[in-house]
DNA sequence: AGCGTTATAGGTCAATTGTATTATGTCAAA
DNA sequence: TTTGACATAATACAATTGACCTATAACGCT
């Protein structure tokens, strides 16, 4: 055997690459020799690694994925044993805005990612699933906290979990500067704030119709 | 003078086929042949309206936001005279999600937006500025229901209006199909449910580190 | 009727893109 | 040392794209 290479790690140092273009320069000007120069390489070694154009599209945003994940379990693991369903939550919803840099592209590329699964059936089974995923973790989260009392009774936990999950729509306005991060976090405290006000009493409907 | 033809209505035709074009084949597919093959007309004709492919593109993301806008109005225009502030809110937010052709169209097209916002300090200022229009819109009709004694006075109207725009993260969990649109709205509803709690008691910071 | 402006269609061109091919270098095993 | 799989580089190529240009038809004005 020649001059061994990881292939795995040489895979990741170009999805990265790719990274990079999408954020500095759009993903339309993604293509393969910028990538490629991006990551300091020629054409032809990108395409040693990646068969395709859509093979390393595919790596790319799977990639993104998983770091995602990654992020959001260091972040949980920070909070030690047996942490308060709140700070659970307030992690992985934090960890999912843009709020630093590895954040930030994965969460472009996220974006991205989303923007192509609306043509292709491919990326989007691919994509709900991992949006899936995430939804479950934040759903037993949510009912474990209800059945611990932290959150009341009276929870829908399907509802709260989405109203959580919905909270991701403070990416578009943090990346457009519409609000500041600080802004950003002060009101998913408030969010939380009011989901784990137990011994208040649940306000039903105000009278105004539907 | 020739045959006559009202500029800008041919305009907005074309500017609809590009967004017919993004919606069944994605920002990937969207070259000047493709909208013009939509709208039925040659390529030709098409740069006789649009002397460049960035004139195009701007002219019907604008479009897009300029018919966001009227959905919202002729919503507003159809709640009555001095509507209840709940019902203008959940107009709005319901008008901006993608929950009927006309919005996911025009959504989309936003998301594009945002997405080649994000490198284009062009287009990042013009999105920026008509998200801010939005947001004064919100806190606007958010602060007049906090002095008209609707939404509890402890309220900050900048977090709350926060949080209500932050709730167009379910465009992203629309389009996958993880919530479906009655669970999009229930989540609205409770959301409103929440914030027009006049005579509970706030619920102030729950004994849990932040 | 003649003219000038506009509408529409079609073609050309240079640049770019993904893919395929070929050539050269590298290094461990036989 | 020979061999062969792998790494790397460079180039070729067909297809596509946006921009540009030309030709013809349509129609109002004088």
């Amino acid at each position: 055997m020649p001059k061994q290479v990881d292939h795995q790690e040489r895979r990741e140092t170009i999805a990265r690459a790719l990274w990079r273009v999408v954020e500095k320069r759009g993903a339309t000007h993604l293509t393969l020799r910028e990538v490629a120069q991006e990551a300091g390489i020629s054409l032809g070694q990108l395409q040693h690694y990646f068969g395709s154009r859509a093979e390393l599209l595919a790596f790319a945003m799977d990639l993104a994925g998983e770091q995602s994940a990654l992020r959001v379990g260091r972040a949980l693991a920070g909070l030690g044993e047996r942490p308060h369903p709140r700070r659970v939550l307030r992690a992985m919803l934090v960890e999912m805005l843009p709020l630093h840099a590895d954040a930030r592209a994965t969460s472009r590329m996220s974006a991205a990612y989303v923007l192509e699964a609306l043509h292709d059936e491919q990326v989007r089974a691919r994509a709900r699933g991992a949006l899936l995923r995430g939804r479950a973790m934040v759903e037993q989260v949510v009912r474990q906290a209800i059945a611990d009392g932290l959150i009341a009774a009276d929870c829908d936990p399907v509802v709260e979990t989405d109203l959580l999950l919905a909270l991701t729509g403070f990416t578009t306005l943090l990346e457009l500067h519409v609000v500041e991060p600080a802004a950003a976090l002060t009101a998913v405290d408030r969010h939380l704030d009011r989901l784990f006000a137990v011994g208040v009493a649940r306000s039903g409907v105000d009278g105004v119709a539907r």
